[in-house]
DNA sequence: CTTGTTAAATGGTTAGACCTTTGAGACTCG
DNA sequence: CGAGTCTCAAAGGTCTAACCATTTAACAAG
C-alpha cells in the first residue's frame, strides 16, 4: 500500500471551476492518474479525507459515490473505501449501456450485431497471438461443451468460458472489456434461450471450428467461424423469441460477467 | 413530459436487499426501464421525491449522483434533475474507460488496436447500409479535408466528422457509442499529432478510399481501407511520440465526443 | 410591449449526530 | 499454551435541519 499520510492533498477552494464535488472527483482521479492511489489501495477514512481536501463529508461522499458508480472505487461498510482491484480481466460496468439501451430503445438486433463485431475482432487477434495454454483451455472448454450436451446450464458455462478465453487470448484488454460489457447484457437472454436447448451439438461444433482456426493461426478463418457461430445463435434466439424487441431485462445491480477468471 | 404526480413510487423500506441508496438506484432505473421516465423528462424535486420514496434527501441524492455519474441523469442547480436527452448519437461517458486505462496501464497500442477494430466494423456495416445523404456528407467532409491541407486544426474537424458520419451510417448505435468512447480518449493525442502536420494529403487520400468503398457498397474494401488508414495514422503517431507509453492525458470532466452532430 | 427587478423553486453544501457492519485485539476457557 | 469467543473502536451508511447559489418565471415599472 502506498503511503497516504503525508501532504499529497491540495485543498480545494481556490477558484474552483465547477461544483465542489466535481472538484473532489478531479482530485481523486488525479491521484489515480498520478499513481498515488494504486489498485487495491485503501483510501483514508472519509472523515479524515474530507478534512484534508477541505470539504464536508457529504460532499466528499458524493465524489466517492460518483467514482464508485463507474467502477473505480468500492466502499465496504465498516472496512473502508478501496481502489478497485485490477486482477483478472478488467471489467467496465455494463449498467450504463443497459440504461442507454432502455433510453434509446436499442433493438436486440443491434446488440447482437455489436457483439458479433467485437467477437470477430478478438477472434482474429486471438488467432494471431493465442498462447499454448490459452489454446489448451479453449480445447478443454469445447470438450466440456460436447460433454454437457444434455445439460444446458453446464453447456452455457463452458460456452461463456470459451468466449472469455478467446477474448483473453486476443491480448487486448479494451476490446475484451467492451465485449464483456455487451455480452453481459445479452447473458440473461442467452440463459433463457439455451434452456430450450435446440442445437447444442451444432453449437459445440461451431465453437470447435473457431478453436481450430485459432490453433492454425488463421485470423480470417477464425473471424468467419466466429461470425457464423454468432449469426446462428442470433437466428436461434430470434426463432424462439417471437416479438420481444429489446432485451429489456431487469435489475441485477453489480457488474456481471463473473463466472470465469 | 410524463405525468409524475400520481402514485407511481413505491416506498422503499420493506426487506431491502442492499443499502438504501442502492435501492433508490434500482427504483429510478426501474422507472426508466418501465418508461415512466423518458429522455428529457424532469424528475420531481429532490425534497418531494425523497418523501415519495421514503428516504432522506442525502440518500436520494446519493442515488441520483450514481446515475448521473454514468450519464443517465443530469442535474442543473436551480433548474432540476433531468433524464439525459437522447438526441443525436447516444454517447457513453469515456471517463470510466480512461480511469481504467490508468489503473491497468493500458498501452496506447491497445487503444489504437481497439479503435481500429471498431472502425473496421462500422465501416463494413456502413458500406452495406449508408444512405445517399450520409454518403453525400462523407464526400463533403473528404472534400473539406482536401480544402484544409494547410490548416491542421480544420483538417481534424473534417476528419472527426467523417468518422462520425461513417459510424452513423453503420446504423448500429452501440458500436457507434463504443467507438466514440475509445476515440474520445485518443482525441487529445490526435490533436497534438495532427498539428505537426506530416501527411495530411495522404491522410485525405485514404479517407477518400474509405468513402469510395462505402459508395460502392463493398464492405470488405471499406474495412481494408479503414484499416490501412488507421494503421498509417498509428505509425505516424508512434513515429512522433518516442517513448510516451500511455496516452495519459488529464482531466476534461464531461463526456467529450462533441464537435459533430 | 419591453425590460428590469424580485421572489419562489431547486439543486449544492455544510454541520452534527446516530446506526450498522467490520475486523482485530483482548480475553477467557480448555 | 493455544484456540475459540467477546468486546470495542473504526469506518462507512443514514438521517435531520439548516443555509447557500443558481435558475426560472412572475410581476411591476417604463
Amino acid at each position: 500500500m502506498t503511503d497516504l499520510s503525508n501532504e499529497m492533498f491540495k485543498t480545494i477552494d481556490p477558484e474552483r471551476r465547477g461544483t465542489t464535488s466535481e472538484e473532489v472527483i478531479s482530485q481523486l482521479r488525479e491521484m489515480i492518474h498520478r499513481g498515488d492511489l494504486r489498485p487495491g489501495d485503501r483510501l483514508p477514512p472519509e472523515r479524515d479525507l474530507a478534512k484534508m481536501l477541505g470539504v464536508s463529508r457529504p460532499t466528499l461522499r458524493a465524489g466517492i459515490r460518483s467514482l464508485a458508480a463507474v467502477g473505480v472505487l468500492q466502499s465496504r461498510q465498516g472496512a473502508g473505501t478501496f481502489v478497485v482491484k485490477a486482477d483478472g480481466p478488467p471489467s467496465l460496468d455494463s449498467s450504463p449501456l443497459r440504461l442507454m439501451a432502455s433510453l434509446h430503445g436499442f433493438t436486440s438486433a443491434e446488440m447482437f450485431e455489436a457483439r458479433q463485431a467485437l467477437e470477430m475482432a478478438v477472434a482474429g487477434l486471438a488467432a494471431e497471438r493465442a498462447t499454448g495454454d490459452q489454446m489448451a483451455t479453449m480445447a478443454e472448454e469445447v470438450a466440456g461443451m460436447f460433454a454437457s450436451l444434455d445439460d444446458p446450464e453446464q453447456f452455457l458455462v463452458h460456452d461463456v468460458r470459451f468466449h472469455q478465453t478467446v477474448a483473453a487470448a486476443s491480448g487486448n484488454r479494451i476490446l475484451t472489456s467492451l465485449m464483456n460489457m455487451v455480452a453481459t447484457i445479452l447473458f440473461d437472454t442467452r440463459i433463457k434461450t439455451v434452456k430450450r436447448a435446440t442445437d447444442l451439438k451444432e453449437s459445440a461444433e461451431m465453437h470447435r471450428h473457431v478453436y481450430r482456426a485459432i490453433r492454425e493461426h488463421d485470423p480470417e478463418a477464425a473471424r468467419h467461424a466466429m461470425s457464423a457461430h454468432l449469426s446462428k445463435a442470433q437466428k436461434a434466439w430470434e426463432a424462439e423469441t417471437p416479438e420481444a424487441d429489446g432485451p429489456d431485462s431487469n435489475n441485477s445491480e453489480g457488474n456481471g460477467a463473473g463466472l470465469a477468471p
